[in-house]
DNA sequence: ACCTGAACACCGTTCAAGT
DNA sequence: ACCTGAACACCGTTCAAGT
């Protein structure tokens, strides 16, 4: 924790002159998870995460790299974070845990979860997950697809949280489109943009519910694809007889 | 289509003088289509697509507007080519045939998908879809959940290409990191990163199923996605009768 | 080794001035 | 109305020079 104003804003006075402590990597990626929880991953600035550690954005590069480096940092102190179900569980009720309890967490680092995915093999931290994972999925009996099973459980998992931390970005956008889309809320020859209407005027009346929607929407996809999954996992069984 | 030199680095000359005919907005959301099939919709810039049509980046802002407006411009252009399934085909092979059938397309775009998915109902192209995906889940019996079970069937599709294309553009970080996992190949306390070893290593000895390797994840992705609906549209009916 | 300060080669966007 | 050319306020990154 840097004892200096971590205001975006400030000037970098000179280090030695003022007697700081000297500037270290971590330190560095302190501040931009800091960052990253204020402004999402993708959205504060090497010069910005400099000042914040009143530093030249030299020093970034000398004590970390690149801006890609410091974000994988950042993604790897997210990863550690996610929690994960203890070992023995039933495939379903594991992956059930890990992937609703992920979404909170992930949340919190807006643009975490896209570059998690995108970073996937790169980031050391994953190894214990996927481990895990695919082990259980193993035990459950799913063979040879348990590879291909974990990864559209996990892509699927992470590409919604990734698209609600997009969507928050330009929440303004959207909302200037809607009233387009309220004009067919009585069509009767449209009773498919009829429907959409109708959940969307739902979800604009009552704002604590629209809160609550990608929630709702991430349950109903996850709940989706393991139910999806376990079909798969009963015709497997069935041929291995 | 323009008669002048489309390099993105030939210098504009005078327009007038050169007897050129004047800039339009449809040819500069054509010359930006096409620098999108080059190089990924998040990768030409205004001065680029300026230069390509061997115009100053300030015409593009009168004709069009910003490079967000050009970036809407061009997601109307590529949902228009998705090829909608005939209306009355029961919902799962409507369905099937959809989301099977965009891939392609929206493949030869590189990062259309991730924003057509952001702007949803701002794009006005997209109401057609939308009109004919809901009615279809109604019909079948879905009811309230209709416009959900939409969401999550598109979003999940929309959602895999993108990562696809995401991933095709740091193809080589990942590359790179293999090797890391692929030491996990014969260990037998890790039985899961063995497993992902193994199918690593499968798909990097043999580039052509690498290659087919995302088309798989994205059936299975889809397949799974459907047959979770399938099972909670039984429950709805059985709760209904 | 660590930091400074300036510089380089880019961006998207704006705007007065020309025709 | 359409285009020119320059400018503004930013980026990420590099590098010689200082301590």
């Amino acid at each position: 924790m840097s004892l200096s104003s971590a205001g975006s804003g400030s000037r970098p006075r000179s280090r030695t002159a003022a007697g700081l402590p000297p500037v270290t990597a971590d330190g560095i990626i302190d501040a931009a998870t800091r960052l990253t929880v204020d402004v999402g991953l993708e959205n504060w600035t090497v010069r910005q995460l400099a000042s914040s550690v009143n530093a030249y954005p030299a020093v970034i590069y000398h004590h970390v790299g690149d801006r890609d480096a410091v974000v994988k940092e950042v993604c790897e102190r997210v990863l550690m974070r996610l929690p994960i179900p203890d070992a023995g569980l039933p495939w379903r009720v594991w992956f059930g845990e890990l992937l609703l309890g992920m979404r909170p967490v992930l949340r919190e680092y807006p643009g975490a979860a896209r570059r998690i995915m995108l970073l996937e093999l790169s980031v050391s931290s994953s190894a214990i997950i996927i481990e895990r994972g695919v082990a259980t999925l193993l035990e459950a009996g799913f063979g040879e697809e348990s590879v291909v099973v974990y990864t559209v459980l996990m892509s699927t998992a992470f590409q919604h949280i990734a698209m609600e931390d997009d969507r928050d970005q330009q929440a303004r956008a959207r909302f200037d489109n809607a009233e387009t889309f309220l004009a067919y809320r009585n069509s009767q020859e449209k009773p498919g943009l009829a429907a959409l209407a109708e959940a969307l005027d739902e979800s604009m009346e009552k704002p604590e519910m629209a809160a609550g929607y990608y929630g709702l929407i991430y349950e109903y996809a996850v709940a989706r694809c393991l139910e999806g999954v376990g079909v798969r996992l009963e015709e497997i069984r069935s041929v291995t007889e």
